[in-house]
DNA sequence: TCGATTTCTTAATCTACATTAAGCTCGGAA
DNA sequence: TTCCGAGCTTAATGTAGATTAAGAAATCGA
């Protein structure tokens, strides 16, 4: 499957396109590739794009005023990602977007975007679908940090990226657990001889 | 003001409405209220109404596997709140809604939101754009939890809900930054002398 | 190919916050 | 008006996870 149809089939689980708007669709798309560890957004830049991965993997993450960072999210192919807060108010962001590996994008741009919500109405239906999905995630993710102890958090985190556990580097999953290295670290041989 | 003006008013800073379909909208709404400390949803039921709360003040929480409660959000006057999950799935969610204080809402059934999407598209519109500030605030919230000392979140805190640090609870302000009663009694004290 | 970063691990020590426990305060029910 | 239970405070003690440090392993640039 190329690029453009995996686009189209992760829009058709939420609604129809007729094959007109799908081609219009897709004509707005800009394809976007990042080499392993380069930026493809950098805290202080305003967002213009929203980030569909087709391959690869990409991560958000910002820095603190202690220098330390905090991943917000991995996106792993067929998942979109920006740094929301900037994108939507057009001024500069505090998130880094990266690639973990080679990644190749499809990039929509906020102009795109506020094109196709006025010309095909299901685009608003679309992204408020999939916003709605990404609140309950954070939501459910906020409370997990409130409640559970780091290495429920972690077990949590091996089941939801299953996939990725291998190609996310420790130091990425400790900062999104919201743990420092050295105790994943202690934790992962707990789990593997306690256990 | 009376209660349907102010939340017309609310939908009016981000769509435009027909007189009639004003109209169509606000016969649409059902009036809920509840005394201070009632429960509008509990965990375990399924979350039919998104509420909009007109005066009073309500909060989401959760209670964990040790009994702990975790608040989620305060809804004050203008604000909109549900238990995101159940009302999206219609599924039993985990979140209880409760009033602090005697409360009037709104309340929009999943039904009559879903009628209004198909009758009136600028309510997709809304109901997304509502949705990514939610999320945006949310992933706000996560990171400070993540880099910010409890100190610093409790400051974060009383600026973003100055009006109510008095109508909430010390007991729930608590729960909402992630600390204990015990602790943030300490930490009032140590601003109040200290600083 | 090889030194130089960067990442991962282990271990000692430290600290922010939790737990436990006890007394205090105050609004509400009888 | 009194009592009672819930919320608030203070203080002693406990602990999950941070910090610091240093060596081992992986990755990278030239």
């Amino acid at each position: 499957m190329d690029n453009k149809s995996l686009i189209l089939n992760n829009i058709g689980k939420w609604i129809n396109l007729t094959e007109a708007e799908a081609d219009h669709f897709t004509s707005l798309l800009k394809p976007v590739t990042a080499k392993r560890k380069e930026l493809i957004l950098e805290a202080g830049e305003i967002c213009r794009y929203s980030y569909f991965v087709t391959s690869g993997c990409l991560r958000g993450y910002t820095i603190d005023a202690n220098g330390f960072e905090h991943v917000l999210n991995f996106a792993a192919p067929n998942w979109w990602i920006a740094d929301m807060y900037s994108l939507l108010s057009q001024r500069p962001g505090n998130t880094y977007i990266q690639a973990l590996e080679p990644t190749s994008t499809l990039a929509l741009s906020k102009d795109a975007q506020e094109r196709l919500y006025r010309e095909i109405p299901a685009f608003e239906r679309f992204f408020r679908i999939i916003t709605e999905n990404s609140l309950v995630s954070f939501q459910q993710r906020l409370l997990d940090n409130l409640s559970l102890t780091a290495e429920e958090r972690y077990q949590n985190f091996c089941k939801r990226y299953a996939g990725l556990t291998d190609s996310i580097p420790a130091k990425q999953v400790a900062s999104y657990i919201g743990v420092t290295p050295e105790f994943l670290s202690k934790m992962k041989h707990k789990l593997l001889y306690k256990k």
